[in-house]
DNA sequence: ACAATAGTGTCTCTTAGACAATATCGA
DNA sequence: TCGATATTGTCTAAGAGACACTATTGT
C-alpha cells in the first residue's frame, strides 16, 4: 500500500543580528550527509500521536528547544523531491527568541540568515521560503513576531523585531495603538528596562492566555486576535 | 518503514441558495462504509506526481469536477482519527459555481449546508470547519470568492457572493472600489445581464492572468492580490 | 409612467501616519 | 545640564461607509 516515505521538517527561525535566521544541521544519514539542511525526522507512528508531536519531539532531541511556538506550514509531497522515492514531508515552522536557542542549542546547529541561503538538498529552499513568506505574511495583521522576543520585552524592542520580520519601519504611535487594542499584552507591573543613558522602558510580557501557543492550523486562526 | 495511512481529503464548496454547502459523498469501501464523507483517496505513489495531482485527480474520478480552483488546507494526521491505524491526509479545499457542478456531477454527491452539517466519520467534521474559516479569511482580503461564481457575472451578483461567504452586509461604494483596485476583473464588453425588469448590468469575468488558479501554498499567496 | 436595480458622485467619519511636546534615565 | 530614547498628545491626510442622485431596463 504505502511505500511512501513520511516526515515532519521543521523551519526554525530566530531573530539574530536584526534578520531572520533559519537553524540548519548537518545530516547525519544519507542522502545528503554532511550536508547543511532542515531538522527533520520520519514521524514515527508508535511514538506520535500526530505529526505535530513528532516535530516537536525531533526539534527537542536535535536541538534542545523544548517549547517554542509551533505551527504547521504546509505538506512538500512528490515523487522527485527525495532521491530515495516518492515522499512526503509535513513542514512545520517555529519561532523562538535568540536567547531561548543560544543556551539549550545543540552544537552543530548553524544560524544562517534567510537572504543569504545558497543550496539546500531536497525542496528545503522551497519550504524554508514558504515559512519566510507565511511568517511576514502573518506578522503585518497579528501578534506572531512576540514569539522572537524573550519572556518580557519593551514596546521599543517589541516593534523593531516587527521592523525587522516586515523589512519595514512602522510609525511608532500607529503600532502602539495596533499593539494597544490587540490587547494580548500587560505590563510588568514595577519592571523596566533599565542601564541605559536614556528614560527607561516599560517592560510587557504576554497575557498568560496566549502564552503556549503550540498552535494546530485551526488554533492558529484564533492567534489572529 | 512506514505503517501510516496517506490519504487526500478534499473539502468541495459551493454556493447554494446563498448559503455554503460541501460536497459529501457515499463511502463505497469500510470503514464507515455508506456513511457520507468527504470525497478522499489513497495517495498513489506510482500515479500522482504529488499529492495535489492525487487531489486533482480523486475529484476527477468522483465528482467529474476537472479543474477547480484548489488549494492546499493543512494536514490531519494521528493514530485515533482512522480506526485502520495511523493515519495522515492531505486536505485540499476547492471551490466551483454550482452551475458547473450541477451537470457534471456524479449522482450520487450530496451537498451539505456547512452551517448544518450534524457528524462526519473520521475527522472530517474538524477539516470542513477549518477549510470554511479559511476560505473566510481569505475572502476578507482576496479575490477568492470569485471562484465561487461562473465563467462570467456581474458586480452585484458578486457582492453577494462575497456577503455569502462573509456572512455580513457590504457597503456597495466600498465594494466596487475595493473591486477596482484588486484589478483582476475585465468587463466582458457589449455583455449585458438582461431579462429582468431594472437596468441590465455589466458582466465580468477574471483577467486571464487569474484563470487557473490550481495552486499550491506558494502560488496561493500571490493570488492575495 | 412606474417599479426595480445598476452605476456613480459626494459627504462624513474613522483611522493611520506625521509631528512634536514632555518625561526620565546615565553621564 | 546634556544627550538619548520612552511615552503621550494632537494635527492631518487617506480610506471606508452612508446617502443620494442618475441611468436603464421590463411591465
Amino acid at each position: 500500500m504505502s511505500d511512501i516515505i513520511c516526515t515532519v521538517d521543521v523551519v526554525l527561525l530566530t531573530l539574530k543580528n536584526g534578520a531572520l535566521h533559519v537553524a540548519l544541521l548537518k545530516r547525519d544519514h544519507p542522502p545528503f550527509e554532511g550536508v547543511l539542511a532542515l531538522p527533520g525526522a520520519y514521524v514515527q507512528a508508535d511514538e506520535d500521536a500526530d505529526t505535530q508531536e513528532s516535530a516537536a519531539r525531533m526539534l527537542r532531541a536535535k536541538t534542545g528547544i523544548a517549547s517554542p511556538y509551533l505551527e504547521q506550514l504546509a505538506t512538500f509531497s512528490g515523487r522527485c523531491r527525495d532521491p530515495r522515492g516518492w515522499s512526503l514531508s509535513v513542514a512545520y515552522y517555529a519561532l523562538v527568541a535568540e536567547k531561548s536557542l543560544v543556551p539549550a542549542v545543540h552544537p552543530d546547529v548553524t544560524l544562517s540568515a534567510v537572504e543569504q541561503i545558497k543550496d539546500l538538498p531536497f525542496d528545503h529552499r522551497q519550504i524554508v521560503d514558504a515559512a519566510v513568506r507565511r511568517v511576514r505574511d502573518k506578522s503585518a495583521y497579528s501578534s506572531l513576531p512576540v514569539h522572537l522576543c524573550g519572556e518580557t520585552f519593551t514596546l521599543p524592542r517589541l516593534q523593531a523585531v516587527y521592523e525587522a520580520v516586515l523589512g519595514e519601519p512602522i510609525n511608532k504611535v500607529s503600532f502602539r495603538r495596533k499593539i494597544e487594542e490587540l490587547a494580548i499584552l500587560e505590563r510588568v507591573e514595577g519592571a523596566m528596562e533599565t542601564g541605559k543613558a536614556h528614560r527607561p522602558a516599560q517592560l510587557y510580557r504576554l497575557k498568560k492566555h496566549f502564552r503556549q501557543c503550540l498552535s494546530l492550523s485551526d488554533r492558529a486562526l484564533n492567534a489572529t486576535h
